[in-house]
DNA sequence: AACGTCCTCAACCGCTGTAGA
DNA sequence: ATCTACAGCGGTTGAGGACGT
């Protein structure tokens, strides 16, 4: 015997719930308690089915619900866990007092995601998008200073790493293609070894597993990133909760969107010193309230200021006489010893 | 004012996991 | 071991409000 739907007996509405219908549910569980859903419309004398019941109670009538907006430290703590737990709302919501899944859900999918996205970072992985990234700062790199880059070293590595660490390393590269360019005594490219270095393992062990073998670990050559590599691919790979408690407890030090921000920041700062990234960023640098000054997030008063800032970050101009096909294809491939 | 488009979020749908018979 | 009922979860939908023209 199969199952039967819930819904499917006639006479069950359906659609938005009315605001008697909402009294009757809440005094009902306020004497019998939530639970046995099937019989409860029955008993509660609602037209409704058990299923259509519970999820009003849970996601709306739940006296411990917090309505209202979604704080910045709420947004963190989503952020972090996505990170982690991936679409897992209940695991997420059980973790947010007074959040539904459902609300949390559609949070994310409505404002953060799309958010995620204009910043360049992919919220799958919560990591920088290869397709808007990678290709500036590799170009910025390659033009800017040629040699800064290990070329053939890099194509060399895409092959054996996987995305992740190449956008960190593009990431990196572009860094030290700022820095190079012109002011070479700027600390970007350490910054780059703390950010990278101190970045948690406890965040998603799987975003820095390198595929290579053993003996290759040590031979990414990208520039002001070769120290740091080694680090990220020798790092434990601690417990599903353990790394929640890790990463909830480091929230305030150097959290994985942190280390965008904090990216973006240095990026943001190099620019206002005039250190010659004009084609990479056309940011503008008149809004006062840019950067929050108490913190390393690039989380200013509003969402748009936040957005528009980090969508003008990856527009980059490609020279004309850029010739990509003469870039890529004559780059012999030799594996990295 | 009227219309069209976009955005938000409550609610639904379909599936999975699990307990109990 | 199998079947059934039920709760819960994540994905999707669509009504209605906001906004732009």
């Amino acid at each position: 015997m199969g199952r039967a739907p819930c819904c499917d007996e006639n006479g069950l509405k359906k659609g938005p719930w009315t605001p008697e219908e909402d009294l009757k549910l809440t005094n009902y569980i306020q004497i019998h308690g939530p639970g046995n859903w099937r019989s409860l419309p029955k008993n509660a004398g609602l037209r409704r089915c058990g299923k259509s019941c519970r999820l009003r109670w849970t996601n709306y009538l739940r006296p411990d619900i917090k309505r209202g907006r979604f704080s910045l430290e709420e947004e963190d703590v989503i952020i972090q866990l996505h990170s982690i737990l991936g679409n897992k709302w209940s695991a997420i919501a059980a973790r947010l007092p007074g959040r539904t899944d459902n609300e949390i859900k559609n949070y994310w999918n409505t404002h953060i995601r799309k958010r995620l996205l204009r910043m360049g970072i992919d919220p799958v992985t919560h990591t920088p998008r290869l397709d808007l990234l990678d290709m500036s700062s590799i170009l910025r790199s390659m033009l800017g200073n040629p040699s800064l880059l290990n070329m053939q070293g890099l194509l060399g590595a895409q092959v054996l790493m996987n995305q992740g660490l190449l956008k960190l390393a593009s990431t990196a590269s572009l860094l030290s293609t700022i820095n190079n360019d012109e002011n070479p005594n700027l600390a970007s490219q350490n910054f780059v070894h703390s950010q990278v270095a101190t970045t948690p393992p406890s965040l998603d062990s799987t975003q820095f597993q390198f595929q290579m073998p053993t003996n290759q670990t040590n031979n990414v050559e990208v520039e002001g990133f070769l120290g740091t590599v080694t680090n990220l691919s020798c790092s434990s790979s601690p417990s599903g909760d353990d790394k929640i408690n890790l990463v909830l407890q480091q929230k305030n030090q150097v959290d994985l969107l942190g280390n965008h921000d904090v990216l973006v920041h240095s990026l943001y700062n190099a620019k206002n010193q005039n250190m010659g990234c004009d084609s990479v960023m056309r940011t503008p640098v008149s809004s006062p309230n840019r950067l929050n000054s108490s913190s390393n997030y690039v989380k200013s008063g509003t969402e748009e200021e936040r957005e528009s800032f980090c969508s003008d970050l990856f527009e980059f101009e490609i020279p004309e006489s850029l010739d990509f096909a003469d870039i890529f294809c004559n780059v012999p491939y030799t594996p990295i010893n």
